[in-house]
DNA sequence: TATACTAGTATCCTCAAGTATACTATTAAC
DNA sequence: GTTAATAGTATACTTGAGGATACTAGTATA
């Protein structure tokens, strides 16, 4: 332990870094998030094609939860039959940064762990 | 849905994605590295203290999948008593990118939440 | 009228994450 | 030999995330 670190400013550090846990807590948030940033805006079907495995009760569940952190908006288009389509919120863009690092830092882990596996051999 | 992006492509930029989120699953794992990456290293004790709410047996077994992933050192001394501390590996120290954005991300969302909270009043 | 598609909801279930609390081994210091 | 500190382990428990499967409402189309 560094001397000059301390316990208080240590802490609060952390604190913003719980919150963005807080939100992005579960193995879907991100997932959905990645994909409507990709896609900036897709359906329901879409939505659960391309996050693979998630079931259609998740998905809805996560979905809400996104919208109530203002990340993503549901929009109904008054065509017929009505079309619903889910759409990445100009504040859930700024969610980016965070799935840049977590895509830098898998891509990494997975060529490291490949690395470690042949050593062994 | 913007027609020129690909479902195979939206599953290639997912894939590190989820390798990322398997090793970072749960409450406490992020908040472990950061502290470490704070502190360069810490006992036991200190880790406890600095991770919030966090019980013995949580942090144990957190420790335990972070050393599986080669993130995180357990380093005995052979001083009397032996003290054992918990090092940041030089790949843990890649996550660094990682807790940046969230810290950075968490820093802005409680300030829009609250903004959000004031326009409401 | 029957079939099919979209956007979900309903129900039941399991398991692992996480909590609470107590306990142990080792050593030191008094 | 008693107290205290560190580094955990043990046990029992709860809860919610997530999974599996089936079902529904609304609409279109053949």
């Amino acid at each position: 332990m560094i001397e000059n670190k301390t316990p208080k400013e240590c802490l609060e550090k952390l604190l913003p870094v719980r919150d963005a846990l807080d939100v992005f807590q579960g193995k879907w948030k991100i997932q959905i998030i990645s994909v409507l940033i990709y896609y900036e805006n897709c359906s329901f079907k879409q939505l659960k094609e391309a996050v693979k495995g998630i079931t259609p009760k998740m998905l809805s569940k996560e979905l809400k939860d996104l919208e109530v952190n203002l990340l993503v908006d549901r929009i109904v288009e008054n065509t017929r039959p009505v079309s619903i389509s889910y759409e990445i919120t100009e504040y859930g863009k700024s969610c980016t940064p965070v799935i840049k690092a977590l895509y830098n830092w898998g891509d990494t882990h997975r060529k490291t762990i490949i690395e470690e596996i042949e050593k062994k051999k």
